[in-house]
DNA sequence: TTATGTGCAAAACATTTGCAGGAGT
DNA sequence: ACTCCTGCAAATGTTTTGCACATAA
């Protein structure tokens, strides 16, 4: 799981892949079946998950496991970080320098070969903000 | 579930404290659950659930949304980083100075009230650093 | 005494997997 | 043709929850 194989291009991949594109909500994977199942009814679940793991091992997409109990997917595959809205849950990007250099003083701090990192915020979405917080936190 | 409330000091609680105190493995609720369970055998699963919870939400403990399965908890509440190696899943603390100017910039940087961030870098850890790594990545 | 907490078991989610048939190359 | 891939459904793994009984305050 780390090269690419004799990966097939079929007509699951690519819609996935163009629905994916599409959004930049970091959807789950359920959030992406249910966009891909508008142009392709009979698409199982299972596929979805296989492809999008498959996916984000090859390096065409970008898994996130932040906060919250599903993952997310994304397509934007440069380095970049998010922000969680602590109340509702939505993930965001945000747009500010890499800090390339922690990876080194990092792996100066520890025994582990630093690979690399990621940052999440937590904060309230603007969206949020206005209704005085109600309860989810999903 | 953001103040202390009318919480009892209950066997199950202290004990779960203890027992998560007692180490610096971030370990996920079933471990804690495995951990207190030599104490208190008929402990059940859903109470270390529900406590693990709640002691989180109070501040008490932190409740780490790392890569992976599963959620992990630590009894270190004071702001520090994590590294978890991509062969074994293991959770580590990484020593190094908190960021507390980025919270700032990314405000600036989006329409969020940031309330915090978590830095959490991925790498290999010495012990399978070792063993040409084999599969896993939990 | 009485609201809160617990054990147990079932339910609810999220994700993975086995398998028989289908489709890229 | 010959793999690899898909749909379906069942299995797994993790976390949550309902309820009757127990217990801290």
């Amino acid at each position: 799981m780390e090269q690419l194989p004799n990966m097939r291009l079929t007509t699951q991949r690519q819609i996935i892949l163009e629905e994916l594109s599409k959004v930049t909500s970091h959807p789950t994977a359920n959030e992406v079946y249910d966009m891909v199942r508008r142009r392709l009814p009979r698409i199982g679940l299972g596929t979805v998950y296989r492809n999008l793991e498959l996916m984000a091992d090859v390096g065409v997409i970008l898994k996130l496991e932040v906060g919250g109990t599903q993952k997310r997917f994304d397509a934007t595959v440069e380095p970049h970080y998010h922000v969680r809205c602590s109340s509702c849950g939505k993930v965001d990007d945000i747009d500010i320098a890499v800090q390339e250099q922690i990876n080194q003083v990092a792996e100066k701090a520890s025994n582990y070969k630093i690979l690399g990192h990621h940052i999440e915020f937590s904060g309230i979405c603007s969206d949020c903000m206005g209704k005085n917080q109600e309860t989810d936190i999903n």
